[in-house]
DNA sequence: CCTACCGATCGGTAGG
DNA sequence: CCTACCGATCGGTAGG
């Protein structure tokens, strides 16, 4: 009367899957991304493939939270140790940098690339991303603001001024290892963040 | 015996083909474009509109060939007029920057989405994108040299960085009123532009 | 987790 | 520029 998977053993394959749809999701795009393809490249059947999740949007959310997931395990978590303020985000930052020159599809490019593939297109997927997108913001705001008490930066910075050239300095190395695959890239960054945190 | 349509005709419908699909590709991708929507929205057979091209790659290349005709008319060539260097450039970010900021899915917005959508795959659409990228960085290294030589910006000038970054304001100008419909985003680009760009 | 199947749509062609 | 059609694939369901 045992069943024919164990609990473990379904998480393991849901994992499988999620792993493998956010591989095929980084080429395709998260709405290029097909049960049919995932079930070849997974060796299983369509049905069994998005049992686990019921229908395709909430694969997608799956696979972005998982994303949202990794991200956060590699980034911010490594910057835990660092003091607050400049430190940490220098911290951050280059964790960031060294996550995204390092594979090929790895999370933080993955939601920069669903942010642009879904700007057009309103639903529960475009708001999660948000919601991912708005964390971020909030942690680097935090950070700044701390930075500002303590003097690190000057009284008058406009943090969302600073907010918005951190993200640009992202998205550029993002396409620019992402497309145009310089590896120059992430010394430019380096070089561009450091002079946004400096006082 | 006269043709059914005249050459005029005929590159008129082409016209409206490609003004359609740029504005279907702005929302759905470049890839998730299809045929059979583009008919339907245009009143026409999937057999009338593939007609014009061949195929549907051949229909993204003239889709992305046209956005980056508009582009070149309304971003580089409005700022002729302006003097060689900082000048002419910072006329030409503030075309760009009106450009983004003014309609919903203009040109420039479209670029940086297709080089997103396709920077994992290879082809002939990438190789334009890659084209139109590299065009763009030429037209700007020309005018930052420039402005290197009659001393708008100091000798020791790392050309290629100030290219990063303004490549960096841009993508996050275009975050920020693509995704987050942020009506503060153009004034935020344009004071990052102009640090930049000041001696 | 599978087989077998559904209606809809995909890109594209033949022929006019 | 149309009608009529092709094989392939889409997301998803029934039933086990």
């Amino acid at each position: 009367m045992s069943p024919r998977k164990s609990v473990a053993e379904t998480a393991a394959t849901r994992d499988r899957i999620i792993t493998s749809a956010l591989a095929l999701a980084t080429t395709e795009g998260l709405e290029g991304l097909t049960i049919g393809r995932l079930a070849v490249d997974l060796g299983m059947s369509k049905a069994g493939v998005i049992g686990h999740f019921g229908n395709k949007e909430a694969l997608q959310l799956a696979v972005l939270a998982s994303a949202v997931d990794r991200f956060r395990l590699r980034v911010p978590a490594r910057a835990v140790g660092a003091a607050p303020g400049t430190q940490r985000l220098a911290r951050a930052f280059d964790e960031w940098i060294d996550y995204m020159a390092e594979g090929e599809g790895h999370g933080g490019c993955f939601l920069t690339s669903v942010a642009t593939e879904f700007d057009g297109r309103p639903g529960p997927v475009r708001d999660a991303v948000l919601e991912a997108l708005a964390s971020w913001s909030t942690y680097v705001k935090d950070e700044l603001r701390a930075a500002v008490e303590s003097g690190q930066l000057p009284k008058d910075t406009d943090v969302d001024q600073v907010i918005f050239e951190l993200d640009g300095v992202i998205l550029a190395a993002n396409q620019s290892i992402q497309f145009h695959r310089d590896p120059r890239a992430p010394a430019r960054a380096r070089r561009a963040i450091a002079r946004l945190l400096a006082a």
